[in-house]
DNA sequence: ATAACTGCAAAACATTTGCATACAG
DNA sequence: CTGTATGCAAATGTTTTGCAGTTAT
């Protein structure tokens, strides 16, 4: 589930440098947000990670919960991902680099892999537009073909 | 800007079988949002285009709006996108086929491009994975290098 | 005729904001 | 000490919903 302590620490320590950095302080709240996205394998969305830290015993408010996860996107150590129409998903983004999606469109199953080929793709964009990439969002949606898939549409056939 | 006209009434057609196949109605007020949708070159959101509808003199409902994009949705007439964390944008889905996006971090610039890769990609990780593919959206952000980019970053160099 | 659709305004929902208080540096 | 961050609750902005009245079929 959560990573080994080796990488956590390097996490925070590139958390606590990020905010140096810029100035602003390292509060205990902040880093107990990066340790509660750290431990969750897949995707949350905000107030999950706001209730399950409530739930641990950790005084933060969803103000602090939005504002840490901000602060973790721009350094680059989350993710946002905005599937459904209304909550953002946010996941880990250090020590486990660059993969894409795969949704189940029946029973919302996320896959995750890495392609090659989407490197280059970029590469031949930024040449193509004098764009700099910084990163790419790709998902695919489709049907997932398992037996056990909780809402496989009407069988028609 | 807009379709030629024999597109137009092409989509218009592809609509109405979709309605009459589902046993729903082909209202004006239907038309009328599959018509300001493909009436509108780039992106929109649902309000905008609510807006556009009103000011044209067209009597909808922004709840309308929202049911009609939901049903071009559906008959893959529109795609929508969840860029920002907020409004959704709409685009027109027909004789304007599978393309993706580039989207510049600076200054907002939307471009679209197309590459025959991605649909590589989708037949491998098919496969891989036992899905049958429904459709992807890609996304690059990065940073347009024009001069005229109005945004741009503190310049540090 | 009659079920589906519409407009309107209120509700719902995720996220942001303002402000008084707390605390990291 | 001082300015930045916090918690809380209220505000915001988008999308959805309920319902009485309309309308396509």
């Amino acid at each position: 589930m959560s990573l080994p302590a080796t990488q956590l620490q390097e996490v925070h320590e590139r958390f606590a440098a990020f905010l140096k950095d810029r100035g602003q302080r390292r509060t205990p709240e902040r880093f107990a947000v990066l340790d509660a996205l750290y431990d969750t394998p897949d995707h949350v969305d905000a107030d999950t990670l706001y209730l399950r830290l409530k739930n641990d015993g950790v005084r933060v408010s969803r103000a602090t919960v939005y504002n840490t996860l901000d602060l973790l996107l721009e350094s680059d150590l989350a993710a946002r991902h905005q599937w459904g129409q209304n909550q953002a998903k946010y996941e880990r983004a250090w020590a486990y680099w660059q993969h894409d999606h795969l949704i189940c469109l029946d029973c919302g199953e996320i896959l995750e892999f890495c392609d090659p080929r989407l490197q280059e793709i970029q590469e031949t964009v930024a040449d193509l537009y004098g764009f700099e990439v910084a990163r790419h969002a790709l998902t695919i949606y489709g049907h997932c073909r398992r037996e056990n898939c909780p809402t496989r549409p009407e069988t028609t056939e």
